[in-house]
DNA sequence: TATATTTTTGAACGACAATTCAAAAAAATG
DNA sequence: CATTTTTTTGAATTGTCGTTCAAAAATATA
């Protein structure tokens, strides 16, 4: 009994273990052109213990992705909580966003310019999981923008289109960060969302 | 002599249907779950013949990606051109780019939410491809908004990160359209946009 | 420590698909 | 029509992994 708690406490690390590597390998080069021989050996395990595990590749695949991505999303939202107002919040979530843009490149790559995955069953669960996930964190961003509108600050317009406008101009500088090898940081771009996203580019006099 | 002529029109001809069926195929299922047994079935062809046309499968995919994209955004620019007036063509640029999302939904999915290709030569150098065409189009619609800015029209802001977001601002209408089975057609979005971008969200009074 | 149970191992298997190439078919030539 | 040249064919080759499983190692039990 006492036993038990502790095996599946360390069932748990040697299974995080195991992501963690995988996450690193993967995010460097995608999924087909990783082994399981390669993850196996990267987290010190041969390939027959992976099977201990996760049902098979794609099951780590997207186990990993998905664990991942779920994690990102949350810390964001947990941050712009963690403040007061329409526009520190907005300027949380930008920032926040970034700097995880900025720590987790190349995990992040594996969503850019990429290439298409099969039609398996675990592929598919995949993409409806992480547009769910998209679409929550959406959804957030939305009611953040539409306490504003109530609150007058901002104009009545589509808070859905505005969110996935807002969304964007976010990914946009993340795009830029991992497709150029720039030297500043995404994080420096904040001051410029901000700006075009509140007021646009168009000149009043 | 003059058959040469011919035989080389036919051999271009039969090397387009293969990339045309090729692009098809492709554009539904990715790279690596497409066979070359596959494509020839679709072109009409042997395997084995596949390979008078192009190196082998990495190339026939590069080649096809890289020439639709390009002739995608050249279209995008050449509409752009046709019509005067900074925001005219700011108009333009969206309207077209939107249409051909519209039009070309299967073959630009490869590039959203995928994964990563392999490290080979002909995909790091697709890769570049890709960025150049990218920023090529970037700097066009760059140079698009520094005319308006010098007419007094835009905001004096850094001129690349307004084309980045521009950019990124249709894309983010693409990418809802193709993530989500959404009736109405991304076109729709072109009036959301250009006001987006050119007045913010922030309420003036 | 001896025995039972759990976990790990990695060689072997099997499926799959890119590529090749000798033979066949088609086209050009005279 | 006979012969040469070009093009096409698709079965055979080849290499690559994902996955399995019987044996070995490690761990727990008494």
């Amino acid at each position: 009994m006492e036993r038990s708690v502790r095996k599946e406490r360390e069932f748990n690390m040697r299974r995080a273990e195991i992501l963690k590597q995988a996450e690193k390998i993967f995010a460097l080069k995608g999924f087909h052109d990783v082994t399981m021989a390669e993850i196996a050996s990267a987290s010190g395990f041969s390939t027959g213990s992976l099977y201990q595990f996760f049902e098979g590749k794609e099951n780590l695949y997207t186990t990993m992705v998905s664990e991942k991505l779920d994690w990102m999303f949350a810390e964001v939202r947990k941050s712009t909580e963690s403040v007061e107002g329409t526009l520190n919040k907005i300027e949380t979530l930008i920032d926040s966003h970034l700097q995880f843009v900025e720590k987790n490149t190349d995990f992040l790559s594996l969503f850019v310019r990429g290439e298409k995955v099969a039609f398996s069953d675990a592929m598919i669960s995949l993409r409806q999981k992480l547009i769910y996930s998209y679409q929550t964190h959406v959804t957030f961003i939305e009611n953040l923008l539409k306490g504003g509108i109530e609150a007058g600050l901002l104009r009545d317009l589509p808070s859905r289109d505005m969110a996935e406008a807002l969304f964007h101009l976010i990914r946009s500088s993340s795009v830029r960060w991992m497709l150029m090898s720039t030297k500043e940081s995404p994080c420096s771009k904040k001051g410029f969302i901000m700006d075009i996203f509140l007021h646009g580019v168009k000149k009043y006099d």
